[in-house]
RNA sequence: GCCGACUUAGCUCAAUCGGUAGAGCAUCUGUCUUGUAAACAGAAGGUCAGGGGUUCGAUUCCCCUAGUCGGCUCCA
């Protein structure tokens, strides 16, 4: 650092030059209050409002609306949580508490887990902090100075001892260079209320948090390993304003009036008796329909693009496992053995190694391919009892899953026209908003075959997805473990994303299973296989619709599309007749001749989130007509029959909501 | 699998500071039927998740198991 002794400072300022006298700091160059502007961008890298400019320094604001305001903001909340809780449990130890997706967490380590009251004190007392007004205060520290301030800190001394290690990632507590320790100073008499490891910045002050709320604790690993001690972990939201915290809390509210479990049980669709075992989920008639409906199509959709249906058994010898690479790679995710006759079964985990079998099952030639094996296979996998959650994380599911097996120079052709078959069913869906993740090996020891076979195949894939124009977004360490994969992560109508189809390039169970084919030349080829699932599955894509509808079907799906209510039970005859005539044309359709009243039932079609209500009462009687009711609550009267019909079949068949 | 919370009628939820439970909706039965989100009346429905323990007595307190929910790890 080159002292220089001068009274005037050459900055620039919003693209401006400005003078400015020495010690002057980026919050008195940008006029920042430490409200609207909570930090400053100088040279390119996130400062403290405090921090003292230099010669030659470019200064920015960053607003707290900004997504680095933002972040800054619910860094800075973190730290008031945790001096918080430091207050109220002196024992506790401090882990990480960095600054996340809507909010920031804490990791404390606790004798006692936090229990909801626990929060709602931490909450007040982090009020209180707010309204004093504490400055947030960066010090450089050595990394000796460091230790002996932070003697009581365990979790953070072993951060320090991993700073600037070999493999160390960057943190929000250390970086690769100098520490620093943030202290939270009284605003009256500048005296220190509490202080901890950061990298910063923060805000100015704890009054530069606009708006905040604790929101749920839970255990958590410390550093992620599960070998680790489980500290608590305790997550906040924080926002620039209240008015985006409102939003925030709406949209969480939003979610759970979406819930697929909870649409699923009031809908009728699908349930998950105890008496079958934990994420083993039965259809009830009306998730039946819906399963069929997708299933239909999606068997349309493949026969055009030039897939051919196999079956495969649930059940096959461990050995099959053995040679496809899944039991020592895969076994402690696959249901246990058990034996027949002296041999060891196994149920299925995937339904690849007996696609192979099937590819294998004749001698191939390079005219058959691209050959492209597709099922609707059910598969068991034995998933952690923590992590079964509803239709998206279960034990026993369908995957709409094919295996496309494809020459080396067909390969990048082939996976081009996959995404595209893949993305145009997913907007038939209702889907449109996507991007894509690109998961690759690292150097774990989960993955197997040659490096230069996972290179071929990331370049493959790399190509095709940057080739799309959509977002692709690197996800290393995050391949299968016979080869890497493009997924395909789709925007829900709430705006959140769920990982749906994956395409995955096999290097390996071609050579495993010895695959071949003979090629123009007459020689013996090595097949690439793809494997390439396009709801994910079949439970799981529901349940994402479901959520993505919230329960209300567009009509090709709906379990019930039409329901016929009369006006008084003299009329119901007559919707019969209209109903009939909508029968002919597929259309799955109710007439309510149960007691209730008309209100009532229009309440229950209401409920049911029916598409297509159908009155009918003396007037409509009289004009050959029905009246419409939609989801809306908007109605149309006076309908003739043959055109509420037309509507109602064009609807279906152009698959849009109504 | 790990940490925590929870489990009362088909659903949503009460109650009992330890003395074996109640409502609304749904269901069934009956009465009544006319224009866009709930007619009226009655009946039936629970070994208070399952098992063990403490106690004169357990739905209530303790332990175990299962399941659910929220996190972690993992993942389609």
């Amino acid at each position: 650092m080159g002292v220089t002794v001068s009274a005037e400072l050459r900055i620039t300022l919003a693209g401006a030059e400005r003078v400015v006298a020495a010690g002057t700091t980026a919050g008195d160059a940008l006029e920042a209050d430490g409200r609207a502007v909570v930090a400053a961008r100088v040279n390119g890298e996130l400062r403290d409002l405090y921090h003292q400019v230099a010669d030659g320094d470019v200064v920015e604001p960053v607003e707290v609306g900004s997504p680095d305001g933002r972040a800054i903001v619910r860094h800075s909340t973190a730290h008031v949580m945790a001096q918080a809780v430091q207050e109220l449990f002196p024992e506790a130890k401090l882990g990480i508490g960095p600054p996340v997706e809507n909010g920031f967490y804490y990791d404390f380590d606790v004798k006692q887990p936090f229990q909801p009251d626990d929060l709602k004190r931490v909450e007040k007392r982090m009020r209180e902090i707010v309204k004093q007004g504490q400055t947030f205060q960066r010090r450089p520290v050595t990394d000796e100075q460091a230790r002996e301030e932070l003697a009581a800190e365990p979790y953070k001394l072993e951060l320090i001892g991993l700073k600037g290690g070999a493999d160390a990632e960057e943190s929000v507590e250390v970086g690769g260079g100098q520490l620093t320790i943030y202290d939270n100073l009284d605003p009256k008499d500048g005296s220190l209320c509490w202080k901890d490891l950061c990298r910063g910045p923060h805000v100015p002050s704890t009054r530069s948090i606009p708006a905040f709320k604790l929101m749920r604790s839970g255990g958590a690993y410390w550093r992620g390993s599960e070998k680790n001690p489980q500290l608590q972990r305790i997550y906040g939201t924080a926002w620039e304003s209240r008015e985006k915290q409102d939003e925030y809390l709406h949209l969480l509210e939003e979610a759970e009036k979406r819930d697929h479990r909870k649409l699923g049980a009031e809908l009728d669709l699908y349930s998950f008796p105890p008496e079958l075992g934990s994420g083993l989920p039965v259809f009830h008639p009306k998730g039946g329909i819906i399963r069929k409906q997708m299933e239909d199509y999606m068997r349309q959709r493949q026969l055009e693009a030039g897939y051919e249906f196999v079956n495969t058994p649930h059940l096959t010898k461990s050995s099959l496992f053995e040679t496809s690479g899944h039991l020592p790679w895969y076994g402690e995710d696959m249901f246990p053995a058990f034996e027949l006759d002296g041999t060891e079964y196994r149920v299925k985990p995937m339904n690849c190694p007996m696609h192979n079998l099937i590819y294998r099952a004749r001698g191939r030639s390079y005219r058959e391919l691209p050959l492209r094996l597709s099922e609707f296979g059910s598969v068991y996998r034995y998933e952690k009892s923590g992590v079964v959650h509803g239709l998206t994380r279960v034990r026993g599911m369908t995957q709409d899953d094919s295996h496309i097996y494809t020459t080396r120079e067909q390969m990048t052709d082939e996976i081009k026209s996959l995404l595209n078959f893949v993305l145009s069913v997913l907007r038939d869906f209702g889907l449109d908003e996507f991007y894509l993740e690109l998961s690759t090996r690292d150097d774990s020891d989960k993955f197997i075959g040659e490096q230069a076979d996972w290179d071929e195949a990331t370049q493959a894939l790399r190509q095709t997805a940057e080739e799309s124009g959509l977002t692709l977004v690197d996800d290393p360490g995050g391949a299968a473990f016979y080869g890497p994969k493009i997924s395909v992560q789709a925007k829900d109508a709430i705006g959140r994303t769920w990982q749906l189809s994956t395409i995955q390039l096999d290097l390996n169970q071609p050579k495993r299973f010895g695959l071949e084919y003979q090629a123009a030349d007459g020689s013996r080829q090595t097949p690439v296989m793809i494997h390439r699932a396009l709801f994910g599955s079949i439970e799981r894509f529901l349940g994402v619709l479901v959520e993505h509808y919230a329960g209300a079907f567009p009509a090709w799906l709906a379990p019930v599309q039409v329901v016929g209510i009369p006006i008084a039970e003299a009329h119901a005859p007559y919707l019969h007749d209209v109903a009939k005539k909508l029968k002919a044309h597929g259309i799955r359709v109710e007439v309510d001749s149960s007691d209730d009243r008309m209100q009532k039932k229009i309440r229950n079609a209401q409920k049911q989130k029916v598409p297509f209500m159908l009155l009918a009462g003396d007037d409509d009687i009289a004009a050959g007509a029905v009246s419409f009711r939609f989801r809306s609550g908007e109605q149309k009267n006076g309908v003739p029959v043959d055109e509420a019909v037309a509507e109602i079949i064009d609807a279906v068949e152009r698959r849009v909501q109504v």
